[in-house]
Order: structure tokens, then C-alpha cells, then sequence
DNA sequence: TGTACATCAGTGAACGCGCGTTCACTGATGTAC
DNA sequence: TGTACATCAGTGAACGCGCGTTCACTGATGTAC
């Protein structure tokens, strides 16, 4: 995966671009990053990309193919994200566990665009299957997660990983796209969105029994 | 608020409509439903009510101003089926409360194209302030309850109002974006997101201590 | 190593279309007297 | 009760614009022999 064959300031490009359709995805992005999700026409990008509006359509059936490429490489990084914030569960499974919900609103705070791209953007999950599944990988570290830290706990108050998986999204999901993201839609609150999730997880976790009572801090 | 004059099938409008506003709103919601939060232009709108593309401009500076303007209807009618779901937190406030999690559900999936303008739509709060004022309206009666079910906990275990407030809206909000929303950018689960909702609530104020352990049915 | 050829990935001109917006206008309604 | 007039809420024609999409084309690249 090469950038332009000769790329770097000033360069030429030759009647080739070489890297069209990342180049495409790089200025479909700036562009919702300005105006959002719905932000950017077909057209608008090829112009961004240097390249006639005819161009795209080399790579690309039309702009929800564009959109869904865009989703499904939002959903790798998310993926490749989560996955280095929870890092095997070192040192303890609750310490990462923390790391990764931190590591769910990082993303969505560094990369609003991609955010949106992926959850508001409208796109049919059974027009683009692919891009369910890159969903679902994302999804897959979250619930692995929860199955490790819920390894930690006696037998008997195990919950099931489904529903604690699931919670577990839906809390740092809400959290994110209510307060965290890095776009006008963010809402003001007097805190830290990392420290109000931290809070709720720690709550809920609480709620489940995996802390024991002598290690509660008291609230 | 009336509805036309002379409403009713086969009738004849003048030259006056005399409910545009109103027709406007339904035909752009009946256009969100159907095609998303940009789904509908100023001009389609004017054609879906039966009136000339300028129409509209009497009443709307343009799209952005019809969408505030549904927007703020949203989050009234979101304000109101809420009230009316929490219900003064009778007959008791953990059953009102309960009542009030499904009421947000059934809200995101009734009305579909309202909860997407409301939350997706990429508003600016700052440029449509009452807009803002109408979502904290429906934020306060979450907040409300939250505060009349603290009443009910001892006095050394009560969480900071505004921070429980913040975590059910999160909570309430990621389950409805996520699972419960009544278009297509809903995600299939093996369960009910009602069901869902009630048992993160419930996990949550059993690790917050609002039930006695006594209380507690096994997981 | 050279050459012929297939394929790939662009061009650029063209088209029909619908949108946003404006304008002078006009029909309908409300009100002062 | 009638009349004159101000105001409101529409019309419809017009405009420039950018979009999506197509087409025949062509420059660049890769490969078989």
C-alpha cells in the first residue's frame, strides 16, 4: 500500500494518480469532518482528490460505495484501537478494562469523522456485509474483554458475556456520541467524559459483584 | 393549532394554506423516515405539502431552520412522553423509573426520524439556543427522576445527582442509538433492547446500593 | 533485451436534472372607521 | 353593516449552479514471447 509512486512536495503526478482511492477516502473525510457525515457529494471529493469527476468511478459504483470503503476502514482502526488499549488484559483485566473504554472515546474524539462515517451515516448493513462484519470484529474485542474480566470472578455471580458485552457497548457508545465526540454534536457537561465513563463502569461493575467489597472505594 | 381550515379528503385548499408550518414538518419527518437526517430538501418539502418551492421561505430562513424547528418539536414531545412515562414516580420511584428507560426506547423507536434530527442531524446548539433549551428540558425530567430516586437511598450512599443523571441518559441514549432506534441503522440482538435496558439500569443501582441486597433476585 | 499487445486508470466534454434563491406579483384575511 | 386599506401568505417564472453519470478517448503500466 504505497502513496503516490512519486509522491512529496511538489512532485508531479503523471496521468495516473497511483493512490486514487486513498486519496479519495482522505478528502471524503475532511470533508465530513467540516460538514458532517452527509457533508460531501461524489463530485467534491474527486475535485479534492486532483482527479476529473469521472475518476472515482474507477473504483468506486457511487458514493455510498465510497461511504461504506470509509465505514469499513473506520471500523479496522476502531478495531486495531481497541485492541491496542486493552493489550492483552496486562497488567490486570480491570486496569485494561478501564484502557479500553477510555481507548472507545479517544477515537471518537480523534477521529469524529470516521465516528460518524460508521454509526450515523446511514448506510444498509445488508447492502455492504463486509462492513457489518469489520463491525462486529470491533465488537468481538469489547466482548473478549468482558470475558476475561469476567474469568476473574467466583463461578457462581458469573453474568453472561453477551449482556455484559453488550452493557458494556451501550454505555461507552452513549457516552461518546453524547459527549465525546470531536465534532459540533458534542454536548457540554461539567466533566470529563473519560472520568464520567470510568465512574459508570466502575458502578456497574460494582453492581455485578466484580469488585469485592473491601476494595471499594468509598463513594 | 388547527389543522387546515377546510381539512379533510377530496376538500379544495385556497390560496392560502393555512397550516404550512405543521405541513411542512410532517412532509420533511415523512422524508427523514424514509431516507435519513439528509434526506430531504427545502424544495421537496414545499412539493410533499402541495406548494410552491418559494413558499417555504415565508416561515423558514432555510433547510437548517426547518430541521431546528423539528428538532425542537422533537425534544417537546420527547419532554412530554417522558413525563408521562415517569408519572410523578408512582407508585414507587424504581418501578417509575424502570417505566421511564422504556418510554426513551419506545420514543427512539416510534419516532425514528424526530430522535434523528434531534440527535444526528448536526445542529448547531449554538446557533438555534432554544433548540438547546428544548433538550435540556427533556434532560431535566431524566434528571428529575434520578433525583427523587436518590431520595429513597441513605443518606451516606448518595451519588451526585447530575453525574447519575449522566450515566442513565448514556445509558438509556446507547441502547436506543444502538439497538432500539425504528430504522435501519439499528443493529439486530438476540433479545429485547426494553429488557437490556432494564437490567444495566438495574446492575448499575445495585453496584450504586439503591437496592438492599435482600432485594436482589440471583443472577 | 526488445517489441507487441492487453489492461488499467485516468481525461474532459457533455447531458439532463433538481436545488436554492430571488423577484414582482396577487389572492385572502383582518381591521379601522 | 359596508368599505377601504394594510398585511399576510401564497404564486410562478426565472436564474445560476453543481451534481451524478455517460461516453469515446488516451496515457501508462504490465506481461508474453
Amino acid at each position: 500500500m504505497s502513496w503516490h509512486r512519486d509522491s512529496g512536495p511538489g512532485s508531479r503526478r503523471g496521468y495516473h494518480h497511483g493512490n486514487l482511492r486513498e486519496a479519495l477516502i482522505k478528502a471524503a473525510l475532511e470533508l465530513i469532518a467540516q460538514k458532517g457525515p452527509a457533508g460531501f457529494t461524489f463530485a467534491e471529493a474527486a475535485r479534492a482528490a486532483g482527479v476529473s469527476p469521472a475518476a472515482p468511478y474507477r473504483h468506486y459504483r457511487d458514493r455510498d460505495g465510497l461511504m461504506a470503503d470509509i465505514a469499513l476502514k473506520g471500523f479496522e482502526t476502531f478495531t486495531s484501537r481497541l485492541s491496542a488499549a486493552w493489550n492483552g488484559g496486562k497488567p490486570d483485566a480491570q486496569t485494561a478494562f478501564e484502557r479500553l473504554g477510555r481507548g472507545y472515546l479517544a477515537f471518537a474524539r480523534a477521529e469524529p469523522a470516521l465516528f460518524s462515517a460508521m454509526f450515523e451515516s446511514g448506510l444498509s448493513f445488508d447492502a455492504f456485509p463486509d462492513v457489518r462484519d469489520a463491525g462486529e470484529r470491533a465488537f468481538n474485542v469489547l466482548r473478549d474483554a468482558c470475558a476475561a474480566l469476567i474469568e476473574t470472578m467466583p463461578e457462581e455471580k458469573r453474568p453472561p458475556v453477551m449482556m455484559m458485552a453488550l452493557h458494556v457497548w451501550a454505555q461507552a457508545h452513549g457516552i461518546a456520541s453524547l459527549f465525546a465526540r470531536g465534532d459540533a454534536a458534542r454536548r457540554p457537561i461539567p466533566m470529563s467524559p473519560e472520568d464520567l465513563l470510568d465512574a459508570m463502569v466502575l458502578i456497574y461493575l460494582d453492581g455485578l459483584g466484580v469488585r469485592e467489597k473491601s476494595n471499594r472505594p468509598p463513594s
